[in-house]
Parts: structure tokens; C-alpha cells; sequence
DNA sequence: GTAGATTTTGACAACGATGTCAAAATTTGA
DNA sequence: TCAAATTTTGACATCGTTGTCAAAATCTAC
């Protein structure tokens, strides 16, 4: 198919490509009168700059990067849908790399991709944004880069995050509110640097009601749903008889949901359960469960905002920018008063 | 930061740029102790080469639009991982443009990634492959592009599939094997060309059985689970008592299943449910949902295989492909013997 | 050993935009 | 009105690769 090119436009509004190249791009130092002549036959052309071109010749790409552990989850999934809209308003388009840690070679297909796309700037989704040696390719690529809810903030990284430790006080709060006082926790998997920050929230809320916590009712799961299930039956047989048990993802709290309905335990009436994430499972179980609102979406927009910002792009990477949003205690169905 | 260019690995090598070229494409004519030590030296120097510069010279990509409408489903995210993994291994990237036929300006959307980026070729999910105005915009575009499951196969599109008529058929007479008789049915939205073969699939069997469908029994739903949860409803209210409700999705399956709950009605014992996709969610409620497994990454791995192929490149978009690939009945917890 | 066929190699010109910088046009100030 | 200051414009080189095509090297057959 024959494309239109900048020097078909040039030609036909009678001036030079450049011209029609600064038109486009809206720099200044363009009269009104040949702006709006350019701007009219662009549209007639219905011309569209080559992208490829444009990046060769200003090596800059136009281009971000979301790299993500898992692809696959609806985790993944929001943060983006988050990304894809933000990126598409800003004129960006956004390349999706799976990056599996465990994998050998998954070096050299980030270096791929930096280096062969040269991308404007990366978004690194937790819990890879915690692997100081992915990061360390980044930095020395000299790519911007924004880490989404990272554990720690590396000086030369960017970061978008929410209070997870805040979150999960407020949500054991909630739980303490309703009068419950045997509550066991779910703890998720060492890698994901979120899972203790959830831990020490509910530590703290129960520390600051004067509640001792009993250490046999921490279990560890590793966020999937059946290890809700497997470590929702050995919480149930505790000779404790909690009534509320706080599970730090959806996926787990579902598969203690599951649990209970097995055992015939009713839920909220004779145990509260309730999740974080606010993953669209929460919504599809009955009762629905009541779980902490994590602003996946706009943590990603955030991070592609930062990158994309014209004063942030020209001081190049070293101010790192940083952002936090705020989370939501959202109330369903599955936590109730203490019987 | 400084950039490895072809030049570098050229004078390195002590051949000229357009040798290392060849070396790197795979070329033939270059002989083998020439090839091994250009390899070696890109090797050495970590040379990528500038994905931007070679598609400019060579008006390839090596970019493949993902068009889709949601692309934060379950479904989606699948598709996408599928195409994903397949991309990186044939050396593409992969774009994802969500495309909401609603808004105002979607050609535009669509239009700017194809001429803008360039895309070597597009794949296209359900629903919006049913969309013949969208698929113009490709055809004109002359870019090859592969249909996910769509209703209709046009001339000038490839397309992967599987056989949602046969695999409801296979549902509904796996319901009918285990003695049911009394079986509902809900319909997906119209805009799905697939929940249109699943229904034909269900009257199929259900006519080959010598059984009149109820049509009172057959209700639309639009794929949600809210929907499910509704429908699940009216069904359960019906005369006839039903003892088992085919939904054309897991989503609504799992309406009905959260439905019958809260009645009190046991599943299977005495309602038997199944739904259809193997969605993430059905195996996230108790019991797991009997479903269809669609092979959903595999036709997005299929799709890409066919956009890259280069045989398939070479004759250009003419020779559209089309590929059927196997679904599979999973039998899980909520279907059983007809009360 | 030589002519001719074949393979291997490299020089050079694209690809389509933007950056640089100097020329042309316009405005300003006296 | 003219010189100087300022704004607007375009010529040209450049980004890093690949396509084209002719030159150089090698092989083949007599």
C-alpha cells in the first residue's frame, strides 16, 4: 500500500517538510495562516508520521515498556488496561513483556527490548519491581523507569504505590469494629514485598486494640486460591474458633470462603472473611467478598503520566518521581458482626 | 548511552556493515568462518540491532497488532499471553490497541497504529473480528490479519477457530448421558457470534435426543455474571422444574451457581449446572464448574504463527489461512446424575 | 591454465522523519 | 526610510539499517 509521506503533504501545502514536521509536532515559530493550510492537508492526506522514521530520527521511540511477571492475571490485566488508555492519550504506544525471573535468558530479552525498541521508559509491575538485579538493567541502560508498588525505592527509580500497611490496619480495624477478636491471618508469599506490608498492618491495628496475636493463626499462602482452601481448613480446625479471618488477597479469601461453605460454616454469620484487592473473583462469589479497593488502573496511568512528562523526560531520569494513591475499604457481604 | 551500531560490529569483524547484515537475518551467502566471526563479535559487543532504522529500510515491522474490545477479561489476557509468548519466539513484538466500537473515533485509533506503527500483520478477538466496518479499515489497509473465532470467515481474512456448535452439542449431551431431561439454557448476547453456535450446538443435541426444548427455558443473557445471577432466577422459578442449566459462559454459570445457593438448592445433587470457557472463575467456586476448555492462547500462538510465517508473508494476504484447533470437556463438581 | 558460471562481498542509495544552522522574511526602533 | 533585531523558513545532513547491483573472489569444466 502507498503511503503518504511528510514531503507528499510539503508539496501539496507548498511549503517544506520541515515545516510540515514543526506543524506536527506543534512547535513554535510557525505562522497561523501556513499552520492552519499544513493542519488542513494532513487532514485531506489523512497523513500519519511513520513512527519508525521519526523515532530513528529523534531517537525517541514513543514507546513504553510494562514489564510483568505474570501476563495472565487479572492483576496484570488492570494495570494494563490503566496503562494502555493513558498511553494512547498521550500519543505513546505500550509493549507488554512477560518477564519470567526463573527463566534463564530473561536478561537478554529485557535488553532486547530496551535496546532494540528503545524504549522511552519502563513500568516494572510488582513483584519483579523488587529484583534489584532487573533493576540494575534498567539503570544501566540509563532508561527511565517507574516501579509499581515496590517494596523499597531505589534513588534511581521512579514509584507509584499505595499504603498497603495502612490498608490492612484499616481493614483489621474494620474486623475489630465488628467485634470480632479471634482473627486469623493469611499471609502471602515472600516475594511480594506488599504481602508483609499487609502483614504489619493488621499487627499493628491488633497491637494498638491491645490484642495479642496468636502466632498459630499466621499461616502463609502464596495468594492463590488453593492454597485459601488448604490453609482455610487448618485454620478452621483451630482450637482458637476464630470468628474472622483475613485472608491478604482475594484469590486466598475465596478459597477460605470455599472452605467454610464445605464445612457448612455460614458466612458472615458465623465467620467474617474478607480479602484485598479487590479482584474481579471477589465480586463473583457469594457472599461477595469485602476486600481492600487497590487503585491498579491508576497507579499504572500515574506511572505512564511520569514518564511521559515532557520536564520530567528532559532532566532525564535522575529525579525520580514518586506517587502515592489512595486505596479503598470496599464492604460486601462476606464480614459481618462477631456471633 | 551510547548505542552498538552494525558499523561497530562491521569494523570489529573487518567486514562491511551489510555483511554483519546478512549474518544477522540469516542470509545466505556469507561464508561460514565470516559468519562465526561476526556472530562472535556481536556476541562480544552485546549488538541489538535498531529495530526503528531496520524497519525503515526494510518496511517490516516485526509487529503485530492485538485489536481487541476488552481487554481487561479473563479472555483477553489469555488470548494476548498466547500471542505474546508466540511474538517473542519468531522474534516480534506485539502492540495491544483496545478498540471500542462505541466510542466516536475508533477508526482513527486504528488507522494511526497501522500506518503509524507500521503493523506487519493484526489479529483480531471476538467480537469486534464480526465487525465488518473494522475489518475494511484492515483490507484497504491491505494488512493481513487473522480473525479469533469469528462468525464469518470473509475471503480476505485468516481465521482460527474451534467448533462452538460441536462443543455445546458434546455439553448437552454429556447433561443428557447423566439423565437429565429437564435442561435450561442461556443464551450469550447477540453481539457474540459464538453464543449463536453454542445455542445451535444445544438444540442440536437436544433434538437428536427427541427432546422439545422449552423455549421458555431458553432466556438471553450478555455474559456477565450479574446476568447469570438474574436469569439463575427466573429459570429456578420455572414450572418445569429443571434439573440442569447449560450457560453458554462460566461467568453466568456462576451466576446460576451463587443463584441456587442462596436458595438452598444443592449443586449437583440437585441442580447440575455447566457453563463454558474454562474462565478463571470456575475453578474458583465450589463446586468447580463442568465447562468447555477454549484453546485460547493456542489460536492467538496460532494466529501470530500464521501472520509470520514467511511463506505465508511472501504470497501476501491473499492466500488467507484458517486453522481449527480442538476445545476439550472439563468435567468438574457441578454437574451430575439427574435427580 | 583459462574462460565462464557461480558464489561471496561491499559501495551506495534508499527508507521518512527531525536537528542544525544559515538564509529569507518580517518586525522594530530611530 | 534604513539598519538591526527578531521571527519564520528551508537546505542539507543524519539516524541505523537493508535493498540493489556491480565488483571481486572462488569454483567448474575442459
Amino acid at each position: 500500500m502507498k503511503m503518504v509521506t511528510i514531503k507528499d503533504v510539503a508539496a501539496r501545502a507548498g511549503v517544506s517538510p520541515k515545516t510540515v514536521s514543526r506543524v506536527i509536532n506543534g512547535e513554535d515559530h510557525v505562522r497561523p495562516e501556513i499552520r492552519d493550510a499544513v493542519q488542513k492537508v494532513v487532514a485531506e492526506l489523512n497523513y500519519r508520521p511513520n513512527a519508525f522514521a521519526r523515532s530513528l530520527s529523534s531517537s525517541r521511540s514513543y514507546l513504553l515498556g510494562l514489564f510483568i511477571d505474570d501476563p495472565v492475571s487479572g492483576y496484570a490485566a488492570e494495570v494494563q488496561h490503566g496503562a494502555l488508555l493513558r498511553c494512547r492519550e498521550r500519543g505513546y504506544h505500550l509493549v507488554v513483556e512477560p518477564v519470567d525471573l526463573q527463566r534463564e535468558g530473561w536478561e537478554g530479552h529485557v535488553r532486547d527490548s530496551i535496546s532494540g525498541l528503545r524504549l522511552d521508559g519502563a513500568i516494572i509491575a510488582p513483584p519483579i519491581c523488587d529484583d534489584a538485579e532487573l533493576l540494575d538493567v534498567f539503570v544501566r541502560a540509563g532508561i527511565p523507569h517507574v516501579l509499581i508498588a515496590p517494596s523499597t525505592q531505589p534513588e534511581t527509580s521512579g514509584a507509584v504505590w499505595m499504603d498497603d500497611r495502612r490498608a490492612a490496619q484499616e481493614m483489621t480495624q474494620y474486623l475489630l469494629d465488628l467485634g470480632h477478636r479471634q482473627v486469623g491471618f493469611i499471609r502471602g508469599p515472600l516475594s511480594h514485598s506488599a504481602s508483609a506490608r499487609r502483614e504489619q498492618g493488621f499487627r499493628a491495628a491488633m497491637a494498638e486494640a491491645g490484642i495479642v496475636v496468636d502466632e498459630s493463626a499466621m499461616l502463609r499462602g502464596d495468594f492463590s486460591f488453593r492454597s485459601g482452601l488448604e490453609l482455610g481448613d487448618v485454620l478452621l480446625e483451630l482450637p482458637c474458633a476464630l470468628t474472622a479471618i483475613f485472608a491478604s488477597n482475594d484469590d486466598m479469601a475465596l478459597g477460605v470462603l470455599i472452605t467454610a461453605m464445605k464445612r457448612g460454616i455460614a458466612v458472615p454469620e458465623q465467620l467474617s472473611i474478607c480479602g484485598f484487592d479487590d479482584a474481579a473473583t471477589s465480586r463473583a462469589a457469594w457472599p461477595q467478598i469485602t476486600t481492600i479497593r487497590q487503585p491498579k488502573a491508576e497507579m499504572a496511568s500515574a506511572a505512564v503520566d511520569i514518564l511521559t512528562d515532557p520536564a520530567f523526560r528532559k532532566q532525564g531520569a535522575d529525579h525520580a518521581q514518586r506517587l502515592m494513591l489512595k486505596h479503598e475499604l470496599i464492604v460486601r457481604g462476606s464480614a459481618g458482626k462477631a456471633p
